[in-house]
RNA sequence: GUGGGUGUAGCUCAGUUGGUUAGAGCGUCGGAUUGUGGUUCCGAAUGUCGAGGGUUCGAGUCCCUUCAUCCACCCCA
């Protein structure tokens, strides 16, 4: 016997997993097509050189590759967005800039796991390329908020970055050569605090104690929006790239509220830098104010080159990558999904076999009026039906017997709040149960939200 | 990749210094209740103690290896 078990990283998913996962793609389609992003996909596997020539030692280490049979180099996709690129600089003659697309699929890391935190998943990108109007900046932000609210979540906050801030007060400083090095501890200083973020800057990227002070300071910027950017102001002392930044930051946070989302919402935040060295504009973070822990589940920024492996031509972009496995992980750590194993919401009960065909009926009847029917397939107690029509999360029963079907009326069971309703039902007349149904249902929608 | 915790019934866990046939609660199934579900009562089933090897008269318990999972580092969604 072959003992049945996934790799480390992997997961099954039950009905109970994988009907809010369905669900959760289902909302982030229509939030990206809504803002009019159009959808791609790209195979799993890319030549080798095409994965690994962007990316960090990092990258390189989580790369599942292999040869396959044709003795190729190959690997699978780790993120989608140098897919994106090497899609964009083979297409770009056919697709018209800006080009908006999104792209929902799964991406496989060879890392450790931890919670939240897996070898496949499913990352839900979108992202605007050709084009380094501060709109599409803008659009990234209110995109964001877009996505989260129709989720369901409203605590969240979306912390905003723009690297040529810190880039300016390098400059300033003296200190580009350094940058990735300081971005590396900069990361770690809401972990480790100011002072050990110091003393590991001054140790691993070898500036003074004083430059390292003066980073920390920027980083450390905090309050409403209009506070944070006049520290930075003075902070940065006039330097041209710092002053870019600036404005832009102020463009993007102007324009966001403008574009509907609560000012509260938005933080500035310049220590915030992410790993990937490609962002070169504004970066963004998205935290769950009940679970920071579970870290950003939706993460993104400005590059301004990212294609420039595999053309020529000049195509800055811009997008973010909601992390759907993350986020259904915080979702259920929060208690915020729903224990449903079934999609369809009613179950007609299998109640008197002799009328069986009066069932089959019935549910035709009901789903031609739009709704999700399961017929109960086993002629047990009713007692037993119910039972497993209340466990597994249907939202309404339907019990006929004889005397039912001999008087015209059915009983529309509201399995949540525990009641009955009496409805009049004819195979040639399935309108009032429907309206009855619809009733309940909308009652249980309210209840029952992720 | 490095370091640490955990792994016993479907789930949450107990299992005393190694000692006969491995337990509890919840859940499941059957019945009380042959036309009405989340309560109550009665009864029942269920484990190669993650896997493999070793020490021992004897291992769930000790040792090694391995797999999975969680935590920290690293990195990130």
């Amino acid at each position: 016997m072959i003992t049945p078990r996934t790799l480390k990283g992997f997961r099954d998913y039950l009905p109970e997993a994988m009907i809010p996962r369905e669900r959760l793609m289902q909302t982030a389609r229509e939030t990206f097509r809504s803002f009019g992003f159009a959808p791609i996909d790209t195979p799993a596997l890319e030549y080798l050189e095409v994965l690994s020539g962007k990316g960090s030692d990092e990258t390189d280490r989580q790369l599942y590759r292999f040869t396959d049979n044709g003795g190729r180099d190959v690997g699978m996709r780790f993120d989608l967005t140098v897919p994106l690129a090497r899609f964009a600089a083979q297409h770009i003659a056919q697709l018209q800039t800006p080009f908006k697309r999104y792209h929902i699929a799964p991406v496989w890391r060879g890392e450790n796991t931890q919670a939240g935190r897996y070898r496949e998943f499913v990352q839900c990108d979108f992202d605007t390329i050709g084009t380094e109007s501060v709109l599409a900046d803008i659009e990234m932000v209110v995109v964001i908020n877009a996505l989260m609210s129709a989720i369901g979540l409203e605590r969240f906050t979306i912390r905003i970055n723009n690297r040529q801030v810190l880039s300016g007060l390098l400059e300033h400083l003296g200190l580009e050569s350094h940058t990735v090095a300081i971005l590396r501890s900069l990361d770690k200083l809401p972990k480790i605090g100011r002072e050990k973020t110091a003393e590991e800057m001054v140790q691993a990227a070898g500036v003074t104690a004083e430059q390292a002070d003066a980073v920390l300071e920027l980083a450390q910027c905090t309050g409403s929006t209009d506070e944070v950017l006049a520290a930075l102001e003075r902070i940065a002392d006039g330097n041209p790239t710092a002053a870019t930044g600036i404005a832009r930051l102020r463009e993007i946070v102007t324009g966001a509220i403008a574009g509907g989302v609560p000012a509260e919402r938005l933080q500035l935040d310049v220590s915030i830098a992410r790993g990937l060295d490609y962002y070169t504009g504004v970066i963004v973070e998205t935290f769950l104010d009940d679970l920071p822990s579970i870290g950003s589940v939706c993460s993104g920024g400005r590059y301004d080159n990212l294609a420039g492996l595999f053309t020529k031509q000049h195509l800055p972009g811009i997008g973010a990558s909601l992390g759907l496995d993350r986020l259904l992980t915080a979702l259920q750590q929060l208690e915020l999904l729903p224990q449903v194993a079934t999609p369809a919401p009613v179950m007609i009960a299998l109640f008197d076999e002799q009328h069986r065909n009066d069932y089959l009926q019935m549910a035709y009847q009901l789903r031609r009026g739009g709704l999700g029917v399961e017929l109960y397939s086993e002629p047990k107690k009713l007692g037993a039906q119910l039972k497993y029509a209340a466990e597994k999360g249907f939202d309404v029963a339907i019990v006929a017997g004889s005397d039912e079907w001999a008087t015209g009326k059915v009983q529309v069971k509201d399995l949540k709040r525990k009641i009955a309703i009496t409805t009049a039902y004819r195979h040639d007349a399935p309108g009032e149960l429907i309206a009855t149904i619809n009733r309940v249902l909308e009652g249980a929608q309210l209840a029952d939200e992720y």
